[in-house]
DNA sequence: ACGGGCGGGACTGCCCGTTGGT
DNA sequence: ACCAACGGGCAGTCCCGCCCGT
């Protein structure tokens, strides 16, 4: 854990954020597939080959945010025995509540983007995919649980989907909704609507 | 509903099943990303051009398959007080066992490269989503329902997951497993997990 | 001297007016290099390769009037001994007028791009190329002359490019002003500005 | 004045007139829309993506030469009260002169696709104009008149148009001609053309 | 760490020839 | 005889990779 970045991290982060910058500028008023990275470089005064050692590929310079690393440490100070439910709550709260105090302005153009572009939009669900077989993993050490397990895997996927239903539509809302109530409210409405289906004996 | 294909639609889905026999094939052999266009088209017998007639992108000649357009009629003709739960079992197993009678090496390969492929778990997860509201639709058409009725959306995405986590084994199986039951033991299993989750009162 | 058009060529004409007027609407809201023929083509409930029949290439659906080949109509009609000035004045205003009485709202359009777009700028000035020739060549039959006479081929096209001139400034202006008059005014100021210019001797 | 061009942009310019040589070769040898981009790359032992960077079109291939910058810096040496037309022959005298020189061979080619091609000869064309604006800019500076001067203008316009007849006849000649003193000719025909239409009182 | 040169591959748009259906 | 659909060819743009100098 280099929870201490260190000076060279730091400028690294800075810049990022200020490429990040110019390019959702660029993205809102020209559009996504407009803007080309040329644009972004010159608007950033890097040279468009400098652009790609800070961000792999074009999509990434929307879903970098510079808490990604974070969340892992999260996850791991939450106590072994805390509801799954519940863990995911906090941990949420506190990735939303991070880049939300940062820069709300940013975090909403960022989900508008993520969640209006189609390729933006799967690269995010692969992300969030991931995230699950992260969680899950954890989840799974602190209890003892195979890391496949399925009960577990599925439930984390549809806690996981639901936090992103919720950031759906607070984008959807142009951020005038409560991010937070409303990952509550989803997760909510998972358990009143999964409660609802019966298994089934299968038939085949 | 347009069932009489007409024998222009037939030409073209021979033409597109072709293709993709032959890109398939190559992705095999060669792998996705280092099989070019070109080698398709030479494969197929048709230039780079007539290839993005058919498919627009490199993506979709793996996406693609000839029951997608099937699926709405199956909705359609479900009744309207069956199960959620249920009616997702049944149309599941009508698209699957058509794509699986009809060529089972076929859904094997391209279920392996979704998964596999990074781009191409995007496209198809993105694609997923577009499913769960052309579903969340129609079920809330034949109930009385907000189409964006919360408990809804939440559940047929958490069932919808569910599908495509068990696609995710089946294919990580080489196909030996029995796709239809690991979808019902998926489907249990969420009921089980999320049952699990009591509900919390919100605190924020 | 085919005067009397035929229903056959009434046709293609109302067509081809048709169109081009879906395609300057186009152009208008999205920018010529932004609109696609497809676009022209189902805004004018044709198929694409049906736009080719009419219009050969893009820039022509711009640059076709349907006056266009009646030009040499009134040129032959000229009597042999008028100042070549005097032609031009004459012939240009019967062009214009016809075009303007018709449809001055087109015709604007059509000047717009053709001053704007440097693509149809290049063609234009490429016709009007065509157009001194021809028109070199009627009077130098007209009064006996050779048809490549130096003073003739050259007083010829300044004279155009004072009509080029008046055009687009008739055009920058919004067709606010009076296109004949600028006519006048700028072969006036040709002939003011090249008086000017005293022979001299050669020294090479 | 960056006169002093530097290593890079030396290296740049041989590369470009290397390339511009085998194009040369090949439209000649083929014709000119019969020549792919791809065959010119293949003789210039570069790739068809490096082409693009060196010419933005095809087009530009035929059209760039080396002294196109220099124009501007022989413009401002002029002295502010020469006569219009006594400048616009020194200098055309000292571009053509320079390429000339350089390599008659290839002016030549140059000049006959310029002429020929219908979309070459539009471009050029085009080129001619900003060029005019560039004049009339430059005359307008040094003798305090608006930029925008009619008279200025249309005068400037047909001088221009005078060297672009020269060059036509030239090209026709096979280079047998002698450029310079069809450009003289071309000038003192313009004077007498031009003189001899009188001007005319409006009528409209 | 940064920039520049170069290459390669996906993809689009224009345009044309041919074929098949009406 | 006309016209729509189909297939193909080429120019051109963009993303993104590698290698090289500084």
């Amino acid at each position: 854990m280099s929870s201490v970045p260190g000076p060279r991290e730091r400028r690294r982060v800075r810049t990022m954020r200020e490429i990040q910058g110019e390019a959702l500028r660029l993205f809102e008023s020209h559009g996504y597939a407009e803007t080309t990275i040329d644009q972004i470089a010159q608007a950033s005064d890097i040279s468009p080959r400098t652009f790609f050692r800070y961000f792999p590929t074009k999509e990434d310079v929307v879903l970098w945010d510079e808490y990604d690393a974070v969340i892992g440490e999260l996850l791991a100070e939450r106590p072994a025995d805390e509801p799954i439910g519940e863990t995911l709550r906090v941990v949420t709260r506190a990735a939303i509540e991070g880049l939300y105090r940062h820069d709300p302005a940013r975090l909403l153009a960022r989900n508008k983007l993520m969640f209006t572009e189609p390729v933006l939009r799967g690269r995010f669900l692969g992300f969030a995919r991931e995230g699950v077989e992260q969680l899950g993993g954890a989840f799974a050490a602190s209890r003892g649980l195979e890391p496949d397990d399925l009960v577990l895997q599925v439930t984390v996927t549809a806690l996981i989907d639901a936090v992103i239903w919720a950031s759906d539509r607070w984008q959807a809302s142009d951020g005038k909704a409560d991010l937070l109530a409303l990952v509550d409210e989803a997760i909510d409405a998972l358990v009143e609507g999964v409660t609802g289906i019966s298994r089934v004996s299968r038939t085949s």
